[in-house]
DNA sequence: ATTATCTATAGATCTATAGATAATGC
DNA sequence: ATTATCTATAGATCTATAGATAATGC
């Protein structure tokens, strides 16, 4: 025991880093902390020292999970079609733990602190940026409006397709949504003008 | 004590009640059989003599949840553009404990038994079939497609719209899916004959 | 001297069960 | 006699803290 500053810093990141992956994986309150701190290779003891509290840990692991999704397939794709593709994959339907915690936290979120909900909201401000800045500019109507459609979708789909038991309605929630999302912007003629 | 076995049906039912209403509000795990109980008029012990355990309480609770909502205004409404606006209100946003659980749950149900699992699944292809059914005859492409769409960015705009600290941000995902969905709906030239 | 981590534990939960009590229902 | 519910509790958690230990860093 005893160890460097820099030494505490790596260990403090890789707590984050295991709770990240774990509540996404488990639900917010699907880990103790001893459990967290066990997979860092550490003891429950020390995560005072680190954290104020467990809900100190629940916003930055948040944080760290967004900041994943950030640099990872799901945000780094380069057309609106590509990106509706890879959220709607069985891959990251599949791969919870490192998977948008939009749509994996979005009930765990719903019943947290208010500094949770924050975090949440404006990582949601960015990612309905992004899609709205990759609609086709000729494209008709609100491109705000299409991307809270499309996004809400894609999280509610994804949502969809992790609770049900059937794999085949689960592969359809996910290819239809995805396919149905992707006729709708490569449309000529967008439906805001019939509206 | 002693009761008969009128009574303990009628007792049954309203611990069921308690946790259908408990579990949307605060999550499958966010409330004790001790406290589901007290709620009930009743104390813990009497609990294992109703269910088999803990999880068993949690499959009927979903049943419960299902079975209200195919009687609530979420459900009777007479046309699509009714259901989905009756869908995505505050009201419904506001009323956790009395919303569909499909969105309120969907977290939770993925982390739960396959046997909530399967009533879960069960209930979503029947609110599928009732959106299917729902679509105007004269909207173009697949209206099983478009029922899963519509139910997807229903489910996933209701869990944003909770999870999200700004109020302002959160009456706008409704409002903008609602319109959005419902413009889709009323086109007289459905997207997919562009697809 | 300070501090990052450890061991150990207090105090508050939670699920499930055992055994007592007071009704029901053959 | 059976049983619906109660009181009480075992045993397993969980968050948070106290105090010891062994390094770092002025």
């Amino acid at each position: 025991m005893g160890h460097s500053q820099a030494e505490k810093a790596e260990t403090h990141q890789r707590i984050v880093d295991v709770a990240a992956r774990r509540f996404r994986e488990l639900g917010i309150e699907g880990i103790s902390v001893a459990d967290i701190m066990k997979e860092a290779g550490l003891t429950v003891g020390g995560f005072y020292k680190h954290f104020t509290s467990r809900d100190d840990l629940v916003v930055e692991a948040l944080m760290a999970s967004f900041a994943e999704i950030e640099e990872s397939d799901l945000t780094q794709q380069p057309t609106l079609k590509k990106t509706i593709q890879a959220y709607l994959s069985e891959k990251h339907r599949d791969e919870v733990h490192s998977s948008c915690a939009l749509s994996s936290l979005i009930n765990d979120v719903s019943r947290s602190t208010d500094d949770a909900r924050e975090v949440y909201t404006q990582r949601l401000e960015r990612s309905l940026s992004h899609i709205e800045n990759q609609v086709p500019p000729e494209i008709e109507g609100n491109h705000r409006a299409k991307a809270i459609l499309a996004y809400s979708a894609c999280v509610g789909a994804m949502g969809l397709s992790r609770a049900v038991s059937d794999p085949k309605l689960s592969r359809q929630i996910l290819n239809t949504v995805a396919a149905e999302l992707i006729s709708l912007f490569s449309a000529k003629q967008s439906q805001d003008s019939v509206a």
